[in-house]
DNA sequence: TCAAGGCGTTGACTTAGATCAATTCCAGAA
DNA sequence: TTCTGGAATTGATCTAAGTCAACGCCTTGA
């Protein structure tokens, strides 16, 4: 791999704390590759053969049954994804295709187990890591089961909000039917949502959104940081 | 504690494959409790002191946001629960509370995290076990996302009459308010929901459940092993 | 330059599910 | 035994959200 993209490897949690040789076998064993945008990188079933890290670009993971498909998460730059299922050694239980020309590395799975069997603080790293996202998806669980679809709308934008500096302003990292499919409902749905949230100063103009009155949206959205903050 | 509990707990996956000494420092630090039911035994928010395991009884994990409230789990004997918060040494997520009179086992956080630094095998087991709870969510949230409510409902069914060993019959382990909860409904729309399947051979006589037609029932739920199945 | 197709929006309508209220049916306490 | 309160069910109604169809507005590509 360019070893222009391996200190932003290193630099990951996951990768931070363990050994030089250890990382260094990784990496050897790893494959960096440029998808095309739009490409289904794994389907939910197959095997987990490698632990992929997004370096460049944005993959889409997502769910489908009996016809149905859900948006279940989004990885930017520098993530990673499907870490349970490469140590569990089981199948996927998520697909995941780019959303556009995307750089990825993969790491073989059985290398991710062996050195997490010799690397003391990789192990430890990577229960971090697991714990995190099992956290993650605690959340956006009692997301779906305890708020309404407006709710979830307006505690994402003022979490956008929040990422993008706090200047009454915000883009949609994603275009509006991933985003409404993230947030579990129709297209349709999402626009409607929007038009409710006008009275509280919620100015859309594409994928740029004004946030005009972000104590009206709050009082609305009623964060609560065991749902919405990231890092706790 | 009583020895007579303690092989049931050293018999956990959790516990099997550890150092004996390990396991004898972290059942020494741990208290032993009977409590009644209906207590509340940490509410979400509240820093992760203990890990608990559930030897007898029942205890429901559930999270509460303005005002709403919702059921996110059942642990039963013998089951641990909030290993994440534990291992991120941060807040819980949910709250528990007993259903029954049970007696359960608090094993101190930093026993844990301490334990887990010293003992390779603890170490692998953990990394095992939560990546087996995070898995478990993703399908609990695909479940929700994916599937109605009458779809949910039948596939559950599906998944306690193979539980119980396919007799046709089948009991809910839980009280149909608790069910509605953790299906993401109302004990009406459960009702409800009931009567829709009443044409697929489903028969309810209080919580005993004769299934008189899996097959059409199964045409129904359209069961995916992606979501329905704990142990992939 | 003009299609052509995809995204987003809007309107009309349907439907799943929630809410409210009333009733029945127990199980446990007096 | 009777009383009582919670669980479950049912009916009536309401509301949130999905569906279907039409349309405007871009971007892309010939």
């Amino acid at each position: 791999m360019r070893s222009s993209d391996l200190p932003q490897v290193r630099s990951l949690e996951l990768f931070k704390s363990m050994g030089d040789s250890n990382f260094d076998t990784l990496m050897q064993a790893a494959y960096l590759q440029t998808f095309p945008s739009q490409l289904e990188l794994i389907a939910e079933g197959d095997p987990a053969d490698f632990l992929y890290v997004v370096i460049e670009g944005c993959v889409e993971l997502f769910a489908r049954t009996n016809g149905r498909e859900s948006t279940m998460g989004m990885v930017h730059p520098v993530g990673t994804f499907i870490l349970a299922a490469v140590l569990k050694d089981a199948v996927y239980l998520m697909s995941a295709r780019t959303c556009r020309r995307s750089k990825v590395l993969m790491v073989p799975s059985e290398n991710i187990r062996e050195v997490f069997q010799r690397d003391e603080a990789f192990a430890r790293a990577i229960v971090v890591e697991l714990a995190s996202c099992y956290r993650t998806v605690v959340k956006e669980h009692k997301d779906l089961k305890l708020r309404t679809a407006v709710e979830r709308l307006a505690n994402r934008l003022l979490r956008y909000h929040v990422d993008q500096g706090e200047s009454g302003m915000l883009e949609l990292p994603h275009d509006k039917r991933t985003l409404a499919s993230l947030l579990g409902m129709t297209p349709e749905n999402l626009s409607r949502a929007f038009n409710t949230l006008k009275p509280y100063g919620v100015v859309v103009d594409g994928n740029r959104i004004s946030l005009d009155d972000v104590e009206a949206l709050a009082t609305l959205a009623k964060p609560n940081p065991l749902i919405d903050d990231r890092n706790t």
